[in-house]
DNA sequence: GGGAACAAAAAGTCAGACTTATATGTCACA
DNA sequence: TGTGACATATAAGTCTGACTTTTTGTTCCC
């Protein structure tokens, strides 16, 4: 949602940048900055500091006389919050969204089981009132409203966990989670047993149960990816 | 290794990266492009193209009027190899370790679980010849050896896994492992027991034993995690 | 056929002038 | 005293043109 069009280099990057992860340019393929500047109508400096930030996301890789080549999608940084947006963004979207929610399987409950060691009391406060907003919005198609509440209930977990890596992971959860929503065919209300399980995890990381959160998490990244395999298979 | 001294900027990168990410300039700390520019002796194109890599990274936000100022560190992206190893060769450099641990020990037994199931027969002999390695070079202070081998093969399990994102840890892995051996302190040979379990994970993904795979991998990552409890406490 | 010299091409660097957004201070007015 | 509009200074943003450097590919000679 964030116009992350700062500057005229950032125009650039916003139409450059997907049509690379889209695979328009294949691996090999080599760009000219002058001609890029030329067809984007800027200057070569604007152009150059654009192609050094799509350097800096291993998207290309640029040599003296030769070009700004094109890197294979292997080196890309799929970490990058941008490089994950536009390619969420792109063709393969599905196939993206099935990484991510393969890694959310294995992240979330080892967070989960550190949120319950972790957790602050105002955490857990937050975690209850996310997971009472979920069972409040939860029928009725107030699938928004029910978004909002999972998005926040899921970072507050990551955050609480206490690791760094895992709190950074906050956004790439919250475009998957928000991808489900709008993109994908979604017609009926959440899973009732998937909004149990929210509540439960609630519970037990307030209770410091390390244990029962991991487990209670390792159902909930389950049903994701099953809910995957209907929806995509 | 990689000497990323690549064009002017990539030097002033190289040591103001490092010395942000070492919080050298506190969040919230303003730089002007130019005062930089004067300090590095390098002209103002060269330190924009540098402010906006550091901008890619969101250690730094420039800003019309006000300047570059250094954003705050729960912001920084860090999953981008070049913070990670800026990071890791500054003062919090255990804290950093520990973080990139506990995110393997989430990763690697799902990876090692998906490889079990998705590995060729090709990854498959890879990882037998690198366990194999591993037991040649696990006697008589060969650590530089036993750590070519020991990376080789959690990087093949990682690919293995046919997950892109588990397989752009690879490099990650690669420098915690690395700075166990290089920087911390490590006299005597590498763990027998840990030599045993990866072989028998090789065993394991071979026959695509894919719970048992992920069993093993969970007790070399929890001695990793055991191992770093004793050396750092 | 192989190696050395050469030429061309594209990125890299620099300097200077200009534009634009914006934080902040000023001042009049309520 | 507070609040709004307005002016101003500041630092990033942009553009242009000239020059340098590295690297590739060709040519020419042995």
């Amino acid at each position: 949602m964030t116009t992350r069009g700062r500057g005229l280099h950032g125009h650039v990057l916003e139409t450059l940048g997907p049509a690379i992860t889209a695979g328009d340019y294949p691996p090999g393929s080599v760009l000219r900055t002058d001609e890029l500047a030329q067809r984007f109508e800027v200057s070569r400096s604007v152009m150059r500091e654009a192609v050094r930030v799509l350097e800096s996301m291993y998207l290309v890789e640029s040599r003296r006389r030769v070009g700004v080549t094109v890197r294979p999608k292997s080196e890309w940084n799929v970490y990058d919050p941008q490089v994950i947006r536009w390619r969420l963004a792109g063709a393969d979207r599905p196939h993206q969204l099935r990484s991510l929610t393969v890694l959310r399987s294995a992240i979330e409950p080892v967070a989960a089981g550190l949120a319950a060691r972790h957790a602050t009391a105002e955490q857990c406060a937050e975690l209850t009132e996310c997971a009472l907003g979920m069972v409040a919005t939860s029928r009725g198609h107030q699938l928004e409203g029910y978004l909002v509440h999972d998005v926040a209930f899921h970072r507050v977990i990551l955050k609480a966990s206490g690791n760094e890596m895992f709190a950074r992971l906050g956004d790439v959860v919250a475009e998957v989670l928000s991808g489900r929503t709008h993109h994908d065919v979604m017609f009926e209300d959440p899973d009732p047993a998937a909004v149990t399980l929210h509540v439960q995890l609630a519970e037990a990381v307030r209770e410091g149960d390390s244990r029962r959160a991991e487990e209670l998490t390792r159902e909930i990244t389950a049903g994701a990816l099953q809910e995957l395999d209907v929806l995509a298979p």
